[in-house]
DNA sequence: CGTATTCCCTGCACGC
DNA sequence: TGCGTGCAGGGAATAC
C-alpha cells in the first residue's frame, strides 16, 4: 500500500485527528504480533497520554507523546480509520487508540507486515544513520543521486527503491519516475548520467508532491482516515499497465521483474 | 562486499 | 461454484 505520498497522507490525517483530540485513554490490542512484537509496555503505560506531534521520515511514522514516542510502519496493507466505541470492528483490527473524544483511532494491517516500536533512543539520529535522503527535503539533489548509484551495477530502479539511498520511492512511484525521466529501469544504475540524475531528482519531487495532493495512490485497498482513498493511480502512465498502449507513443507497455518486484516501462520512450 | 532470491502474511483475481 | 495458482504498495534475512 503506502509509499511516500501515502504515509505523508496518513500522517496528515493522523496529525489532524489528534490536534483535534490529543488526548489517549488506554490502547487496546487484539493480538500481539505484526512484523514484530507490540511494544506491550508502552501500551499498557499509554493512560492519559497527550499526542505531541505525528512525523515522517522515510515510510516510518513517528507519533510523539508526553509519554514516549512509537514508531510506526504501515508494511503492504497497514491502515488506520475512526470509528466508535461501540461500532464494529472488522477481522484484521490489531490494535485500538482510544481518544478522550470518545472516538476509536483503529489500526488494520490483514497481511501484518506493519509494526510499532517504542524508540528509547532518538530517532531522528537513527534514521539519519540508516537511511538515506528525504526526496522532498531541499538537500537531496541530483550530485547526491549519482553518487549513490556510483559503482552500483544493480538496475537503476532498483537503486531507487534502496532506502540507503533515498527514501520512500517504492514499486510503484519507480516505474513512474523513471517512465516520466525517460531512462530505463533495468539499465545499470552507474550508467545513468548526472543529467539523469538530476532530471529524475527533480521529477521524483514533482510526482510524490502531486500524489500527496491527490491523496495518495489507492489501488485495492488504501485509505486515509479523514482524507479516504486517494485518486493518483489515475495519473498513473505505467504501473499495472502491461501490454496497453504508452500514453506516450502507443507503444506496447512492458512488465519486467526486478529484484522480484514487477516493474513497467516504455520500451520505446525510456532508453 | 553487492546483488538476487526467499520469506513473512492474507486476500483477491484469474483460469480451469 | 470451487479450487489451485500467482501476485500484491515493504523490508529483512538468506543465498550466491
Amino acid at each position: 500500500m503506502p509509499e511516500l505520498p501515502e504515509v505523508e497522507v496518513v500522517r496528515r490525517s493522523l496529525e489532524r485527528i489528534f490536534q483535534q483530540e490529543p488526548v489517549v485513554e488506554k490502547i487496546i490490542w487484539h493480538r500481539p504480533d505484526l512484523r514484530f512484537p507490540l511494544p506491550l509496555q508502552i501500551f499498557k503505560k499509554w493512560k492519559k497520554v497527550r499526542i505531541l506531534s505525528v512525523k515522517r521520515r522515510a515510510k516510518y511514522l513517528l507519533i510523539e507523546s508526553d509519554c514516549g514516542s512509537l514508531v510506526c510502519h504501515l508494511g503492504m496493507t497497514g491502515n488506520f480509520r475512526i470509528s466508535e466505541m461501540n461500532s464494529p470492528r472488522k477481522p484484521h483490527d490489531h490494535v485500538e487508540f482510544w481518544l478522550a473524544s470518545g472516538q476509536v483511532l483503529l489500526f488494520a494491517d490483514p497481511r501484518r507486515f506493519g509494526f510499532f516500536l517504542s524508540w528509547p533512543g532518538d530517532w531522528a539520529q537513527v534514521t539519519r544513520e540508516l537511511l538515506g535522503f528525504e526526496p522532498l527535503s531541499e538537500e537531496w539533489s541530483g550530485s547526491l543521486l549519482k553518487q549513490g548509484v556510483k559503482g552500483r551495477k544493480a538496475p537503476i530502479k532498483t537503486v531507487l527503491m534502496d532506502q540507503k539511498v533515498v527514501v520512500g520511492i517504492g514499486n510503484i512511484y519507480a516505474s513512474e519516475i523513471l517512465f516520466r525521466a525517460r531512462v530505463r529501469p533495468t539499465r545499470s544504475a552507474m550508467r545513468v548520467s548526472l543529467r539523469e540524475c538530476e532530471q529524475i531528482v527533480e521529477i521524483t519531487r514533482e510526482v510524490l508532491n502531486a500524489a500527496i495532493q491527490q491523496g495518495g495512490s489507492s489501488i485495492r485497498d488504501f485509505k486515509s482516515p479523514g482524507h479516504g482513498e486517494g485518486n493518483f493511480q489515475t495519473s498513473h502512465l505505467v504501473y499495472d499497465r502491461d501490454k496497453k498502449t504508452c500514453v506516450v507513443c502507443a507503444t506496447p507497455i512492458r512488465r519486467t521483474v526486478l529484484s522480484g518486484r514487477s516493474t513497467f516501462w516504455c520500451p520505446r520512450c525510456q532508453t
